[in-house]
DNA sequence: TTGCGAGTCTCAAAATATGAGACGAAAACC
DNA sequence: GGTTTTCGTCTCATATTTTGAGACTCGCAA
């Protein structure tokens, strides 16, 4: 009620938190946003409404903490390497990439295909670790750190199908254009796909209109007490995916994923 | 002069920057220094001097743009995911990273030895990309985004050997201590083993006492104006180090610098 | 239930970022 | 080599902002 006035007497302090970093972080995204390039000041200047004596401050104070850096391009500026070092850390949350990063690479190298591990995050899912096999594959993330909504790709149906029914549903109503329109996956086709998980198991790769050559295979990953931890995918060219394949592929996913869950459980003990 | 009166009229603006920025990345370091473990408060309040409302609601500012989570366990904080996002776009730095990625991974499977992309990053050389290839090995870094010292591993030879020679100097006299008391390196030694790469054009693992068991071999990647852009390096186990698996093994590495270096050249041609 | 720790709220006080425009420096250009 | 454009810094008054102390609520756990 009163603080209601309050916002009114600020003329900026709609959204929470302090704007001092609101704005550091929109100077870091719209760096990312330039990609390898980079952005320059006048990318800087249009996208905020900061002075520039403000934008140069703040930009001094994020490469002191290398957080930004000059590129080699005068008057542009790219991302720090503090963020990749923060980065490599964000990823491996409860430790689960270092335990799952070895496995991966055995993965990839018996079968020669490809495979990921992500995590949720939010409305997303996000890649943690990739590791590509011999044969050449097609997949919506390519890296460490991509995002795509969940919903998109096999992985995505593995962690949504753990998620409470409510959370899911709501969440997969908020996100349906955007599947729909970017993606073009019915939200349909993904509580199907979601359906056949709980009856067999695993995720299948979807078939959407975005990447008809390949497929897929996904594991959820649970802990001892049943809390989502994260899912462990593999994409492949549909050439591939015979039924023997896939057998033998989904076996030794079973197979890490048994084992991961079991060194993460006697890591917890000795903590 | 009158700047120095400014400065001691307020306490805390000995270093440079918004304080509130400093704040929050000192609270990201000290998330980061947990582990995947993650910080609590009390790890916040003891490591710094703020009054417990201002740090959570720095965190919660943090958290809301993602640069944190909650654990799992409560009243725990992790790294959030934007982090591992921006992290991945700052290892990309020119483009170098998705550019040499696939090439790492032809090279692992070829010859099985594990390959690295580094760039250099003030006094550290940062791991831009691992590749990881069939035959075991241990390294100075395991994974992307971690740092070590210019100096140590043969990476850093290849960097160290682009700088000027006074710029060169002045770092190695300034990170002395730590090679010897971290790593057991002499400044000496590296000197040596750069004066080797500008006679052979590629830089050796180098003998430390750390990792005894494993050698390697490094190139250094420059554009085609001269300026340095990374460096190419792989490790091995010393048994697999013969003088023919040394020579097929630089030739494939020397073959990917240059295809790398003109892909780059002709790639900004188009920008 | 009780207890403890996590997280939030209020307020006034004061520190701190902000903007406008001039200034300095260093490429880039001719 | 001289000139121009662009990048980056400085100053200062103003006022928006964060800050700290402590009381308060909520939720988990014994």
């Amino acid at each position: 009620m009163n603080n209601h006035a309050k916002k009114l007497a600020t003329p900026a302090a709609n959204a929470a938190g302090p704007s001092t970093l609101r704005h550091a972080m929109q100077l870091l995204k719209i760096t990312a946003a330039g990609g390898y390039q980079g952005a320059s000041i006048d990318d800087y200047l249009d996208a905020m409404t900061l002075s520039r004596p403000s934008i140069y401050r703040l930009l001094k104070s994020l490469k002191a903490e290398d957080y930004l850096r000059s590129s080699p391009k005068r008057g542009r500026y790219l991302l720090g390497y503090q963020l990749l070092a923060l980065g490599a850390q964000a990823g491996n949350g409860s430790g689960l990439r270092d335990l799952m990063r070895p496995r991966l690479l055995s993965l990839a190298q018996r079968f020669g295909d490809s495979f990921y591990l992500f995590a949720r995050d939010g409305i997303y899912a996000v890649c943690l670790e990739v590791q590509n096999g011999a044969y050449p594959v097609g997949s919506f993330v390519r890296a460490t750190g991509e995002r795509v909504p969940l919903g998109v790709g096999q992985a995505s149906i593995a962690l949504l199908a753990q998620l409470p029914l409510a959370e899911r549903h709501t969440l997969l109503k908020h996100s349906a254009t955007q599947l729909e329109h970017d993606y073009q996956i019915s939200i349909e086709d993904v509580e199907t796909e979601i359906e056949f998980l709980h009856q067999h198991g695993y995720a299948r790769g979807v078939e959407g209109s975005q990447l008809p050559e390949y497929t897929g295979l996904a594991l959820p990953i649970l802990d001892h007490s049943g809390h989502p931890l994260g899912a462990l995918s593999c994409a492949m060219l549909k050439s591939r995916m015979t039924d023997e394949h896939r057998q033998a592929v989904l076996a030794g996913m079973r197979h890490h994923v048994t084992e991961l869950v079991e060194q993460a459980h006697s890591l917890l003990h000795l903590e």
